[in-house]
DNA sequence: AGATTTTTGCAACTATGTTGCTATTTCGGT
DNA sequence: ACCGAAATAGCAACATAGTTGCAAAAATCT
């Protein structure tokens, strides 16, 4: 786990000041541990790779208001434990716009999301409206089915 | 929270030897819970239900076994509570097989399965294998829409 | 730099989920 | 209907996850 560069520091800066957040050092580090790696992250991840660094509450508040500004999104699980992952751009406060779906790789465990997989419209029964669909797909992930072909 | 009639009791009996599994007070009532009402429910819903009649230990172990014998599949969800709904019969020993989404209305809190609306193909980018694919839509059911009608 | 506002860390608490062990219940055979 | 073997339930203890109130510390504004 490197420690910030210059440019990761300006990076994870300008996101918090752009949502009009106080820059603190644990939304820094948590904003760069997101940044640093493809995959989602739990709250119990990033308790792991902060190292003790921050108080567990102050790791689900982060993760709460970064939820509520829109920088990062929840993803569900089947395993009662929540992911998270960073937003584009399209999220604003309190506004979460996701069309893309969520893959669960069983072999590295790993949560991304696939940006170029967008959600299909699902036609419900009469009576039914539809606020938001979330798509779960399960399975191998690239990385897992090429380093298996080695 | 009706006790169970002389029918209800068969069918549950029923349902269990069908799986080879012995027939206990437990299992007959919290099989009785997801019979008696259209929703799913989460672990702490059957420890409400149940009214303290059940060990908590006990109502993990049922729940477990019972999604091991494809009595019952779980249905993952943004706010850390598994929830857990009946399966149809094409469901076995170990063998889950869903083609139908999950609904979660907004209004009345409940979660549904919808039978009649099937998971649409997903088509992932190369290199991705799919096992699994679930859908959880969030909206407003057809019981509460109606009731707002009114 | 100082006042104000926001955020953090701590403590205490609730809820959720797991494991090992023993007592009880269920089931198959008679 | 009863008995022994096997499965299940309940208990205790523990582990993990999440919440709230409050005082200390840090960030922001001017």
């Amino acid at each position: 786990m490197p420690r910030a560069t210059a440019a990761t520091e300006k990076k994870v800066t300008d996101l918090l000041k752009r949502q009009t957040l106080s820059v603190t050092e644990s939304r820094k580090r948590i904003l760069q541990l997101f940044l640093e790696q493809p995959g989602a992250l739990s709250h119990g991840d990033i308790e792991k790779r902060a190292g003790g660094m921050f108080d567990r509450v102050t790791i689900y508040r982060t993760l709460q208001t970064f939820v509520d500004r829109g920088l990062i999104h929840t993803i569900p699980s089947a395993d009662n434990a929540i992911r998270y992952a960073l937003c584009k751009d399209e999220c604003g406060d309190g506004h979460h716009r996701h069309e893309h779906i969520h893959f669960v790789c069983t072999e590295c465990e790993q949560t991304f999301c696939l940006d170029e997989v967008v959600t299909p419209v699902i036609r419900l029964p009469k009576g039914y409206s539809t606020d938001q669909i979330e798509i779960l797909v399960q399975g191998k992930c690239k990385q897992c089915t090429v380093a298996e072909r080695r």
